[in-house]
DNA sequence: ATTATTTCTTTACGCGCGTAAAGTTTATAC
DNA sequence: GTATAAACTTTACGCGCGTAAAGAAATAAT
């Protein structure tokens, strides 16, 4: 890589005695150029050190390689996670991940949208915010842009889904409770920014109904994302009421959980196993930080890597395939048991 | 908003009654044409639906109106948080953010660096790796693009700084830890990640010193980014080995205290200030989920806003100035101390 | 060696926009 | 009302690359 700045590839030609259009060809695709020259062309590139102007080489593409990864959420670590393997999975196919957090804000969703439609993305993987999503332009969207959507969908808009089975996983977790204690009551958040959370409640219902119990919800006001904040306030008031009428919680999820774990600990009840325990908390989705809960957080893992994996796969099948599926495609992972310390 | 697909601003231009120029000239600048004609723009506009070519734009252009947003580890919510405000910022300032992350890994975040070099940012924010920074790649990336470091700082790098006072904040800790009780151990890793960990010790060493208590260094091994692992690890054999001369551990970040009160839990210590309670722990950075740790976690709060706002107003000056600066400017931040349940 | 095939070079045009130059219209000043 | 400045229109070129077409060169097949 020697010191010369090289302009365009025109000056690129010259210098290492390829014509230009075979460079291009090269650029967009190194195989597509004989071995032989693929050589001479690497050998010039370390000596010279040049790299093609991304805007002059996507201005006359109909699509580009960029890949569009959008989700609610960047400061929640289940969707930088996510994020992480799936980017992970976009790179190794060629292509460039462009990520884009929503912030929980519906209108910022869109403009996330927007702004990738002037970057031209091949495909775009979207995570929604769910009930707060502004449905028709997400719809509109995905009329021009091959999306898949995971972790929740909005009604069946987009070309597949990719998500979690929450009816199995919840039905997993209620089976373990009510198998090992008392049958769990249900905390949620009453009007749940995540379309994943009804379902949840459905599973939990039918779970309870299958296994001859009644099922209880204990539905917690508030909105936004600050879920630990929402398990706190409501999990406080929970524990002094005690109007429950088992020690068993199944949290929404795993952040609602350990702001409830929090609450409890506050309040000097212990939650666990042990003999001194007076209260079992369980959560979902396996949160990264939901091993150094105190006590640790039993719960239902989602696979973050084969989602990631299975997203990226069906996006691209979507862009080879290129035209607008006929079916739509949903693929639902199992959850599996993870069993730690707080139930 | 119309039907109608418009191809180019030839076209627009055509269909709105005003000259490709001046349109050009109102995209890039909607207050640089007079005030009728913007109006008649603006109404032609929601008439016509129509955004000029993204890469067409950028082609001719020396700078972009792109800003880059590096930061080490995405799926840390202290940096989610902090490039979430960042990113706020540069939208206000009429700027594109692009945010990348390097997952913790020099060579990512070098490939960050010249994956940005390719979008022509008018400037770059970032949060380097720190130890495990490849520095030189990173200063001939600062010679090329005004870059601002924020959080941490590679030798002298870019052409300015801005990140927190640690030997203020972290005297502040101490300070208030010798106070209250007995002097702290200083709870950190052996080889870390991030070079603000060496400005802890020595502050902690400081500080220490001026109270005329002996500094006490406890150094978990292990290194990357699984900072609540190493915390539990360590923290677990800390209270295992019962070696320690006091009963008070100041951690040098958050994250490793997060792993250390869950590790003293597990062991059936109680940390805290109550009666009943034989350890007390301290954390550094006011992480958002030190607030639902048990016990709630004292810390010393770094101020992510104040952060992100002067972070981009400096890249901003930087930028208008358009030359090197002669000088490297250093903002650093008061932390505030944060008392809650833990110490 | 001859033919067929693949891969390359040469030449040329187009993409959508930035932007400069020269001339024309519109707003502001007096 | 005229003079002057500001803002606009018209015209034209360039950016760096994709890509098509035609011919030359290198390789593979016979």
């Amino acid at each position: 890589m020697a010191a010369k700045k090289i302009k365009n590839m025109e000056e690129f030609a010259a210098l290492s005695g390829i014509s230009r259009p075979t460079l291009s060809k090269f650029f967009n695709d190194p195989s597509s150029v004989r071995a032989s020259t693929r050589q001479r062309i690497e050998a010039a590139l370390d000596r010279y050190d040049y790299r093609p102007n991304l805007y002059a080489i996507n201005q006359n593409r109909r699509l580009t390689k960029n890949i569009g990864i959008v989700v609610p959420y960047l400061a929640d670590p289940f969707f930088a996670e996510i994020a992480r393997n799936i980017e992970a999975h976009i790179l190794g196919m060629g292509y460039r991940p462009v990520l884009l957090g929503s912030h929980g804000n519906p209108e910022q969703e869109i403009e996330n949208l927007e702004n990738l439609r002037l970057l031209k993305p091949a495909g775009v993987l979207l995570a929604p915010l769910g009930r707060t999503s502004d449905h028709d332009r997400i719809a509109a969207f995905c009329q021009d842009v091959p999306t898949v959507l995971f972790d929740a969908s909005v009604g069946t808009v987009g070309e597949a889904f990719v998500g979690s089975n929450n009816e199995q996983s919840i039905g997993l977790i209620v089976d373990y409770l009510c198998r090992t204690g008392e049958p769990p009551a249900f905390f949620e958040m009453k009007t749940p920014a995540n379309p994943n959370a009804h379902k949840r409640r459905q599973a939990y219902i039918k779970a309870m109904e299958r296994l001859n119990h009644t099922p209880q919800l204990i539905q917690a006001s508030g909105s936004g994302w600050e879920f630990e904040q929402i398990g706190f306030r409501e999990g406080s008031r929970v524990v002094r009421d005690r109007k429950l009428t088992t020690n068993t919680i199944l949290c929404s999820n795993d952040r609602l959980a350990i702001g409830f774990l929090s609450a409890a600990y506050e309040a000097g009840i212990r939650v666990g196993l042990g003999d001194d325990c007076t209260m079992r908390v369980a959560g979902h989705d396996d949160h990264p930080f939901s091993r150094y809960t105190c006590p640790t957080l039993t719960t239902v893992s989602q696979d973050y890597e084969a989602i990631a994996q299975k997203s990226a796969e069906t996006l691209m099948a979507v862009i080879d395939a290129d035209s607008p599926a006929d079916s739509r495609h949903e693929t639902l992972f199992d959850g599996r048991l993870v069993m730690r310390g707080s139930a």
